[in-house]
Order: C-alpha cells, then sequence, then structure tokens
DNA sequence: TCGGGCGGTGTTATAACATAACGCTCCGTT
DNA sequence: AACGGAGCGTTATGTTATAACACCGCCCGA
C-alpha cells in the first residue's frame, strides 16, 4: 500500500499559522504537549467569536470529528488548555474563551455584552493593581481575580440607537 | 379548641431582630413582599458564616422544616432575594451569601479564601469607579461588575505562618 | 362580603454543567 | 524490549439550574 498508516487524522478547525505556532510555543516552552485533540479544542474555540460553553464545543468537535466525544474528554482539555492559559473560563456565565493575547502572562478584564454575547478581553494593569492593593490592605492575598464586566458593547449601543 | 388554627407553622432559623427588621423593610421599601419560604431562606443563609450552594441551602432548610423541598422552590427564594438586594451570588463558584450590608445599594468585590472558604464583603468605591471609567473608555456600557478575589485570608494567613 | 386576578408556591420532569474511578494506549527513556 | 508516566476513552454519577403546569391564598375593587 502507498499510503502510510497514519494514526492521527483528527480533522481540526483551520487555524492561523500564526496562532498555531504561538500555542506550540507556549507548551512547549512550559513543558506540556500539545496533543492532537487539545489542538483540535483549541483550534474550534479560537475560531468562534463568542464564549462557548463546554458543551456547546462538545458538539461542534463531535460534529468536526464525526464521532462521539465524552464530556469529561472536552474538560480535560479545557482545562489543560486553562492552566497554561491558552484560554480563559468565563465564571458568570460557564463559558470559555481563546485568550486574544496568551504570549505575556495577565491578569485582564471581561467586558461581556448581553446583547450579542461578545466578550472583549481587556488589559487593565491599573484596576488590577488596585484592586490587590486593596486586598492586601485588608490581609488577604489573592491568587487570583475574577473581574467580569456585564453590559452592552459598543457596537450594540451603536446599532440600538440606529434603530430607533 | 383554644389553639387558634396557624397556618403559618414554617420553622425559620433564628435571626437578630434587627437584622429581620431591616430585612422586611427593604422588601416593603420595594414593594415586595417577604413571605415565610422567602424569609426561612434568607434566615438560613444569613446563619451561615461561608457561602453556600443551592443545594446545601435546600438540605438545611428540608432538616429544619423536616418536609421535602424542591430545587426549583429554593431557587426561586435566591432568586428573589437576589433581586431585593438581601443576597448575593458568588459567580465563582456558584455559591450564595447573606449580604453584610444590604441597607446601601452597592457594588462590592469578595474575598474569597480557598483555604478557609470564608468569604469577605468589600466595599470599594475606588475599585468600582475605576473599572466602570475604563469600561467607559472602550465604548462599554457596563450593567453589572463581578469581582471576585480568590485567595487566602488573614486569619488563615497567620494561622498557617504559626503552624510551621 | 364576595369575587376576580395575580403573585407565590408546589410537583414532576428534564436540561446543563462537571467530576470520579478505572484501565488502556502511546511514547520517551533505560 | 521493559518500564513508567502522561494522555485518553468509557461508564457512571454528582451538582447546578430551569421548564411547564396547576393550585392556593392574599389583596383589592365592586
Amino acid at each position: 500500500m502507498a499510503a502510510k498508516k497514519r494514526k492521527e487524522e483528527l480533522k481540526i478547525a483551520p487555524l492561523p499559522a500564526k496562532v498555531r505556532a504561538r500555542a506550540e510555543a507556549l507548551c512547549s516552552d512550559a513543558g506540556e504537549r500539545l496533543t492532537q485533540p487539545r489542538l483540535g479544542a483549541y483550534a474550534e474555540l479560537a475560531t468562534q467569536d463568542a464564549p462557548t460553553s463546554a458543551y456547546e464545543l462538545l458538539a461542534l468537535l463531535e460534529k468536526r470529528q464525526g464521532k462521539k466525544i465524552a464530556p469529561l474528554t472536552v474538560y480535560r482539555h479545557l482545562d489543560f488548555l486553562t492552566r497554561v492559559g491558552l484560554i480563559h473560563r468565563l465564571e458568570s456565565n460557564q463559558s470559555y474563551l481563546a485568550c486574544s493575547h496568551p504570549d505575556e502572562p495577565h491578569e485582564a478584564c471581561y467586558l461581556l455584552c448581553s446583547s450579542c454575547g461578545s466578550a472583549d478581553e481587556l488589559e487593565s494593569e491599573g484596576v488590577v493593581s488596585l484592586l490587590l492593593e486593596t486586598a492586601k490592605s485588608h490581609g488577604f492575598e489573592a491568587d487570583r481575580n475574577i473581574v467580569e464586566l456585564e453590559g452592552t458593547c459598543r457596537q450594540c449601543i451603536k446599532k440600538r440607537s440606529a434603530q430607533r
């Protein structure tokens, strides 16, 4: 037979080469393996334009790969991707989001539009440092901060004012 | 028969008179009815010293009242209490917490200790206003802000340093 | 005081989100 | 080739939340 027997024939969402390279670099720097299933989950998330729930992601992956996937599998991938910083979890609505700038370690705020469902990641050293400082002054040592604003994004505000 | 037939014999967790009065005032000001089951749920939450999940609360109420309660009932009470501002929901771990100062409308930060599970509500005009300002400068109009810091509280830091 | 309406409650069922326990496979190292 | 550990799959189950529908009881107006 001419065709080599390839183990990994996983279908993966198209991902800009640059983004993919960045993800691979990030993982190898961390001494972690960006396997095919993990990459598949990341690529799928990265091509969504709104935060995605674990089960939505599950459905997307099943559709693309044409086979059943167990929820636990997806959660493991999400857990991994969160750990290495390629994605974030939005606590206020249990959804997941590819990080828009995974290169530098960061603490971000999220602007969640309740009208269109979009999420914007917002670098905010000022807010974060003030937050940590405030906490510290109360004797509290913060490991992780969750800052999510729900409201209406610029586009939706514009759209709304245009239509009336 | 001497005893009048009382409809409402719901057992309710003991609640300081002041706290109860404040809750009643808050509801009547809002034109809402603080019914027995609602008060029961509030009182139960208010006597916990850590954030409580909906199903934990359910179990507590069932135990106190000696009867089965449906989850939906509890969720409705939680929803009501959140709406009038007597309790808050912590998004990062799906739990609920009696508000420590429901009188004044407020936006708070929460300091969640991952060691002892306690939650501290922290008034933080500075942080909140900076947050809103930052969002606005991005054309985003925020309705609600979620600010939760996970870390170690003062007591647990002290305890930890003492024991080693 | 009667009656109508609406908010609150109860019941059953089910959807959505997440993890436990266990064993096999793959891959790099010795 | 043997070993060991990370990754993965499978089954089962736990946890969180909501839908649909009917009844009850309080308030208010006639």
